[in-house]
DNA sequence: CTGAAAGCGCTTACAG
DNA sequence: CTGAAAGCGCTTACAG
């Protein structure tokens, strides 16, 4: 491997022009079947392999995908983040990552260091709305899971899902509910409580109503073990019976704050999450969540790079509700009910 | 930005040639005042961004360094990708991921692909010993964690961390103690047993002899929950007072299967992990465990791929015990201890 | 169907 | 210190 051979040395091996052999390469263009023969033998005498930088300078066209997360130590993105990776291979493309550690600053300079090296496209899954720049198109930008600027969003049907939740948790009887909702600057952490709550509301139009308290913090761990301790440092009568997160790293941490407190998942409290993270199935007890379609989107993304031309419509991709062990039946204590039957 | 301006265009616009817009570009050559200001002030009037592409072709040098893992979704890996992509930032570099799904060829192929568009150097955590290819020196490779082929390894001193382990147990009263390695074709998983076994044998020789039990398992959670359920579906005084177990997500499981089981942790149990994972802060009780120094590693790996020349030395780095709430005093059982005492 | 030639946007000896 | 020119390895009109 003294010098990597180029189209030259195939060329001159074969006896034909370097033309011929980019031809063959390419495949598209008719070639002689001799010549195709004999140009085939060469790359394989000299083990020769394309220069993806030359080409890529000649074509200003890569095939690799830029992908930006927020923070890939999230489980959540890490699992959408393979996800990516494998539906751009199984294009014939490679993944560039960047980590913008929600700092809007370090997002905007990896788009741009990403623009810089000509990728195929990009793809960002924002650390907040607002962020993104007025950038118009020499490559493609997609919004994954999170909007970045105006950019076409791929994405979980949030409130649908969110829905699901609601839907679940009137099912099993709970009639005093308490969300846990994500930032209210990020769309998925908008759309995941207007899901929820206006799917409440219609019950209370409906049917019974449901006393719903409303609690916001950020999508981690952290967050929703404290809002859960400050919901459930209460009389028990005055506690929610059930608590729906905005995200599985919130309901773990709800989860953790409730066995702290000694109080029983599920027979005394329901707790449900929301993205089924691969842990999502081994707290204890395992998690009733909503799986999110991370294969699907991260396919759909990849490919709406990869469409020409580029659509400019949004694109919602139903989730899935997974029913496990910490929700069930609502228990509400005697006092309480016959409370509301006077 | 209906067309990228290139040097020629700064070049016309300054009144220079595009040799001199290049040699401010690069800051090296000496090039007089007055010509440099007219350059910058042209780069920033029109916009300039170099084509990194066309560098590279040029130079057949690239700031990009390929990361290949086994399993971003491992929170380790991806905690280690978190790592090595800031350490690349910090050094003008950009990171290209893949994912090698425990698989030897997709493994290889990665590396291929990163050969192809010639980045600057290559880091592979090895899906396993001995994968690996005959590949000499075009560009940079070396293994992190994981050995690959026979490149230099960057890791944590695995068997020193092991050891600090089983001292610590060993200090806790711990005489009957079970490890649960990982898979014996991984340096990792060696190691870490073969430095975890030898402490004990020292043991044995200058104290108190320890009774140890050693399954194997891979090293995630389900492996730790199987093999841990085995060893405490046992009368009670045939348990081990300990596990020790080769990673944190193995530790966890055992965690898990423990709580199962209805046995204490840590009262009747100690349970110790390797890594650090951030989940090991938040599981119930929090995780004893090894903190594996990602920054640190990720730095030394980046740095090893940026030297002239690459040394060709391993690199080890010190692991630091974490004591949590998952490992205490061993609490043996009366007749257990009486048994012993004849 | 194939070859000769131009050119993608840079960098870097080579003169001067 | 600076400019003119060659060349990195490809692809692609353009002739023929």
């Amino acid at each position: 491997m003294s010098k990597m051979p180029t189209v030259k040395d195939v060329a001159e091996y074969a006896g034909v022009s370097v033309g011929t052999v980019s031809r063959v390469l390419s495949g598209e263009a008719a070639v002689k079947p001799v010549l195709r023969e004999k140009v085939s033998a060469a790359i394989s005498a000299l083990g020769y392999r394309p220069n993806v930088t030359a080409r890529a300078l000649r074509t200003s066209k890569t095939d690799v995908i830029g992908l930006v997360v927020p923070d890939i130590t999230n489980p959540f993105f890490a699992q959408l983040a393979a996800s990516v990776e494998r539906a751009a291979l199984e294009c014939g493309h490679s993944l560039m990552l960047a980590s913008s550690h929600d700092d809007r600053e370090a997002e905007q300079s990896h788009v741009f260091a990403f623009l810089d090296r000509s990728v195929r496209g990009i793809i960002v899954v924002a650390s907040s709305d607002g962020s993104g720049l007025p950038l118009e198109g020499a490559v493609p930008i997609i919004s994954l899971d999170r909007r970045f600027g105006t950019f076409p969003l791929v994405s979980t049907n949030h409130a649908q899902a969110a829905a699901l939740i609601a839907d679940h948790l009137y099912g099993l009887g709970h009639r005093h509910i308490a969300y846990i909702a994500g930032p209210p600057d990020t769309e998925a952490g908008r759309m995941r409580k207007e899901g929820f709550v206006s799917r409440i509301d219609l019950f209370g139009k409906t049917g019974e109503a449901v006393e719903l308290e409303i609690a916001y913090g950020k999508f981690d761990y952290e967050s929703g073990e404290k809002v859960a301790r400050d919901l459930l440092s209460r009389p028990s009568q005055d506690r929610p019976t059930a608590i729906a997160a905005a995200s599985d790293q919130q309901a773990i941490g709800a989860l953790r704050a409730a066995r702290d407190l000694k109080i029983d998942v599920p027979r005394k409290l329901s707790v449900t999450g929301f993205d089924d993270i691969s842990l999502a199935n081994l707290v204890v007890p395992r998690l009733t969540t909503i799986r999110q379609p991370a294969d699907t989107l991260a396919r759909r993304a990849v490919s709406r790079l990869l469409e020409e031309p580029p659509g400019m419509e949004d694109e919602m991709i139903d989730g899935s509700l997974i029913v496990r062990g910490s929700s069930g039946p609502c228990a509400q204590p005697k006092a309480d009910v016959a409370g509301h039957k006077n």
